[in-house]
DNA sequence: GATACTCATTGAATCGTTTCGAAGGAGGGG
DNA sequence: CCCCTCCTTCGAAACGATTCAATGAGTATC
């Protein structure tokens, strides 16, 4: 590979010339841009990133991390991501898909290989990113608990009001009739849950249900969990009306169980999801979900990272509304309702 | 940051002591041993990774560049790559998700970010491909007409076996008695598309049938382009009972807009895809697909460039089959086709 | 007791850029 | 004719690591 030296002989001028050229060509003289120019294209010279990083002190790069690129989910946060990168002029790098990739990850913050990180890995440990974030390398985290923000100037937090999802979930089942309600919620560790968790609790509550009667269920955020919790509970004779699953994944394996179990959805149990993931739209009965923004949450996110790479430290976390979107899986119980409730004509 | 002059005026040594302490710790005595590690403790000393890159002339690290993650389908592939970069102690960066970020991907070819890059994007020219390739940065690409990688020493390919899938799903078709087709093809220059279509046509008219009048409609592979297609074809009062999509996605589509005009699938009209995307088996009926080996195709791509990247050149592309997956969209015609070609009992 | 060999340590060069201060020359104003 | 300014070009010093030949001390060999 030819390098700046290697032109700056063909074109008989300094390096220096060469790197003013480069960065602003209107600053050499026309006789030496030329000589210059055809220097570059006859070696086909290309500037070495590396070189350039090493004294600038800047990658132009940031890196987001995540533990799952399933859906377009994760696609749309990139995206949101990337309409902001892309005005600043860098570049967006993603990382981390599978568990055993996560020292490659950690490599790409500790030896300072981007500008700035965003995290949405739960498997990515908040001591080491106190200890990788830095003035140089601000860090946004995504989901986790807002709390994680207030540990260190230079990380800031963005996430999606899961508490108050959980409660609108809570308030359309209930607004829908049903009375008997199932939580099937993620992995214990996992904020997420625990605050969509405590906004379902809290609908029930306002609306007089006794929330210790409603059973809690742990599953692993995947399909598969989704399923065995539900035949778990179906097999200890549990009765319900209606199932808020902590996320989207786990609501089509309780559906699946279900289906297998000839209920049905939602005449004799409704069904209801977090995430609203491409797949809910497309199932049979089309699942009712609470819509999280990731394409807002990718922006926020880089908005955030932008500030912080600016200087701007101490930044306050953000949260970002939810939405309900009613579906086939929670129709009105109102017959069901009525039966219970009112005389029969 | 401290650096790695910083740990050694600490620990009283010189600066290559220190570097020695890092890569091979028992080659230096005790004694200093402790004193530089401490240094490096007290310091929160971490080597900076572009300097290593410059002096080493290696990022140990490969790029994937996709211009579309939807779908496990893609993620499939990155746990693919990442399973053998694992093993070889390489870091897996993923990039280019939007249209935009295209320069950005071009970047870190260009400025030589990577030690080698999978490539997975038609929007990224093989010229640049060509030009950017060389020993010290080789190129896999996938899903790219495989005469791609005749061009340079540098540059070589894997793909699915498009043909051959094309092929299994006409054969499949046939078999269930369909006999009056409908292509719809993908962006007119898509080598896998093309493919897909040389391949169904095969089979088409090892079979006898004429494809001169199996109409051929374009689309962007995309659902909504799937959907009008076919709406186009229906306006025109074309008849068929079988409808073969270049991809899922536009399947999906035409499955919709059958839906909407109260045409069964199968029962009135069969419809098959390629990929097999996740949402192939959700729907309703489930789509009959061709299943491309997406984890193997990223296995196999990271493993020739693991080749190249240890010097072999002109390393010969790679096939890898495709497989037919059965489901209701294409369920038996015996009962039509017993209408047609055999006496009512 | 001289020679050879091992082992730990070091100084200096190098990777390929950017950047800063200064030099040199041309042109304009007084 | 001199001084000032502006423009172009340049030399040299970083940036922070790795690497290699050289040094010196200690030990083994004969």
């Amino acid at each position: 590979m030819a390098t700046i030296r290697d032109v700056a002989r063909a074109a008989n001028v300094s390096v220096s010339t060469v790197s003013l050229f480069l960065s602003q060509p209107h600053r050499v003289s026309e006789a030496t841009r030329e000589r210059v120019s055809s220097a570059v294209d006859k070696l086909h010279y290309r500037p070495n990133g590396t070189a350039r990083d090493l004294r600038t002190r800047r990658t132009n790069t940031i890196g987001v991390f995540l533990h799952n690129l399933s859906g377009p989910f994760y696609s749309e946060l990139i995206a949101g991501v990337e309409e902001i990168t892309d005005t600043l002029g860098l570049t967006t790098i993603v990382s981390g898909v599978s568990k055993n990739q996560l020292q490659g990850s950690l490599r790409l913050l500790r030896e300072g290989r981007v500008d700035g990180a965003i995290i949405l890995d739960p498997d990515i440990e908040s001591r080491d990113l106190r200890r990788y974030a830095s003035a140089s390398l601000p860090v946004v985290v995504l989901d986790r608990g807002l709390s994680a923000a207030l540990q260190s100037d230079y990380v800031t937090a963005v996430a999606a009001d899961h508490q108050e999802g959980g409660y609108l979930a809570g308030r359309h089942l209930l607004d829908m009739g049903y009375s008997r309600f199932i939580f099937i919620a993620g992995p214990i560790d996992s904020e997420d849950s625990r605050l969509r968790h405590r906004g379902f609790f809290n609908a029930l509550h306002e609306a007089g249900v006794d929330t210790m009667t409603v059973p809690v269920v742990h599953g692993d955020f995947k399909e598969k969990g989704g399923a065995q919790a539900m035949s778990a509970l179906l097999n200890n004779g549990l009765a319900a009306d209606a199932v808020f699953a902590a996320n989207d994944e786990m609501a089509l394996g309780v559906m699946q169980t279900l289906s297998l179990k000839n209920i049905r959805v939602p005449a004799d149990i409704a069904v209801m999801g977090f995430d609203d993931i491409r797949l809910a739209r497309y199932v049979s009965p089309s699942l009712s979900t609470i819509h999280q923004p990731m394409y807002e949450l990718g922006r926020a996110a880089m908005t955030q990272l932008d500030r912080a790479m600016s200087g701007e430290t101490r930044i306050p976390p953000v949260t970002l509304p939810t939405t309900l979107v009613v579906r086939e899986s929670t129709a009105s119980q109102q017959k069901k309702a009525g039966d219970n409730y009112y005389a029969a004509p």
